[in-house]
DNA sequence: TATTATATTTAGACAAGTCTAAAAATTATT
DNA sequence: AATAATTTTTAGACTTGTCTAAATATAATA
C-alpha cells in the first residue's frame, strides 16, 4: 500500500516520463511537486526500496512495471472522478482538478470499478486526456496542435495541453469546447495568430492559444 | 482548516457527546479511535488551542459551537457519501462505512452541496441515521428499539443501532431491511426472544437482535 | 583540461501524530 | 480518612515527510 505522498510522487514521475524518454531528473520532480530537490531524493530512496522506481544516484529515476501500474491507477481515478464531477455534479472543467487531486487517493477497488460503470466506461476526461483502463493501459488518439494546421484545414477539438483554470475559463468565454469543429480560415505570418471558424462563429486567436489546443486532424473540408 | 486526524477526533467526540451528556472522557475517545489515552491528551490540547473543544485537565472535553459545526459537517459528508454508494454505485449497506470514512475528509463545499442535490437531498443514510443539514442541524425522528414493543404492536423498521458489517449481513440474510413493517407476534419470557412478522414472513429473533433494530412505533394494528 | 556552474545528495533539524513508561490526579473502597 | 485502583497527564522517543545548508558529483565553458 502506498501513502498519499508516495502516490503523488509516482504520478509526477509517470507524467514526466510521458514527456521525456529516459530517466526523470530530481529537479524536474521537485518542480512538478513544488517541493525541494532534497525531499525528492529522500522519497526516491523510499520508492526504490519499495521497488516502484529504478534509481541510480545522480542518474535520475524510472518507474518499474509495478510503479507504472500504481501511477496509472491513480491517474485513472483522477480522471474518472473528473468525469463524475462534470457529468453528474455540474462542475465546469476548470473546477475539477483540485477536487480530483483529493479523490484520486481514495482506496477501494469496488468504488472505482462501480464509478467507471456508473459513468458508462468513459475513455477520456473533461480535458480530453485518456483514462487508463484497469490494467493501466491507455489508448492514445493521434492528435495535432491546432497551431500546426494549415489554412483551410479543419478538425475536431479533442483536448487541451494546458489545463490551467485560467486557460479553460478563457476557452469557455470564447465558446471553444471539446467536440467542436474548427477550421483555419487564415494564418497571420507576422504573429502566427489564427483566424478560425468554430461552429458558425469567426474568431481570432493567438498562437499561444492555438498551441494549447489539440485537434483530431483530418485534412480537407 | 482541520487535518484528517483532527476531523476524526472531532467526529468521535461528537458521537460520544450524543450518548453522554456532559464531558467526554479521554479514555472514551481513545477507545473509539483505537488509540492511546496519551495521544488523545496531546490532540485535545491542540483542539483546545484551535477553540473547537473546551478542556480542563482531568475533567474531560466538550465541543464548542464551532467544534460541533465542524464535526457535523464531517458526519454530513460521511452519510451523504454512504447514500451515494448505495443508491448510485450499488454498494450494500454493510460495505459503505470503510469507503465513507475516507470520502468524508474530501474538502470542497461545492462537491458536497452538489452531491446532496444529485441525491435528492436525502435525510437519512442507508443505516437510518439522520444526515445533518448544511448548518449541522439534524432532525431526530422518534424511534424505539424493537425489543421495547409489546405483543401485537407493530412499526416500521427505520434504523439499526449496531451498524457493523456482521450485523448488517445477518439482517440481509434474514430479509430485514429498512422500511419494512414488523409486528410482534409473541415474546418469550424465558430468553426475551421474539416471534415477529416481517412482510409476509414469520421469524424468530433473539433479544440481542431486537435491541439493535429501531422502529418508528405506532401502536395498534 | 582546469575551472566554473549546475544538479544532486548528505547531514542535521523540525512539525505532526503517535507510542511507552512513569508520574500525578481523581475516584472507589475498605 | 487512608489506601488502593483507575484515569489522565507528562516526558521522552519514534516515524513520516519536509526543510536548510553544506558537501559532492556531473555538466558546461573557457
Amino acid at each position: 500500500m502506498f501513502t498519499l505522498s508516495e502516490e503523488n510522487y509516482l504520478k509526477a514521475i509517470y507524467h514526466l516520463e510521458l514527456g521525456n524518454d529516459g530517466g526523470v531528473s530530481t529537479n524536474a520532480i521537485a518542480e512538478k511537486l513544488a517541493t525541494k530537490a532534497s525531499s525528492v531524493t529522500d522519497m526516491i530512496k523510499k520508492l526504490s526500496e519499495k521497488e516502484v522506481v529504478l534509481y541510480k544516484k545522480y542518474k535520475g529515476v524510472t518507474l518499474t512495471v509495478l510503479g507504472k501500474t500504481v501511477a496509472a491507477s491513480v491517474v485513472r481515478k483522477h480522471r474518472l472522478w473528473e468525469v463524475f464531477l462534470v457529468e453528474k455534479l455540474n462542475f465546469s472543467w476548470h473546477e475539477v482538478h483540485e477536487v480530483a487531486e483529493q479523490l484520486e487517493h481514495i482506496k477501494s477497488a469496488k468504488l472505482i470499478n462501480q464509478l467507471d460503470r456508473f459513468l458508462g466506461f468513459p475513455t477520456h476526461d473533461p480535458h480530453g486526456d485518456p483514462i487508463p483502463d484497469k490494467d493501466g493501459n491507455l489508448k492514445i488518439v493521434a492528435k495535432s496542435l491546432l497551431s500546426t494546421l494549415s489554412k483551410n484545414e479543419s478538425g475536431v477539438c479533442i483536448g487541451v495541453d494546458d489545463s490551467s483554470s485560467e486557460f479553460l475559463q478563457f476557452l469557455d468565454k470564447k465558446g471553444i469546447t471539446l467536440g467542436k469543429k474548427i477550421t483555419i480560415l487564415d494564418k497571420e505570418d507576422f504573429d502566427d495568430s489564427l483566424s478560425i471558424l468554430i461552429g458558425d462563429k469567426k474568431l481570432s486567436i493567438s498562437n499561444k492559444i492555438a498551441s494549447n489546443l489539440y485537434i483530431r486532424a483530418h485534412t480537407g473540408q
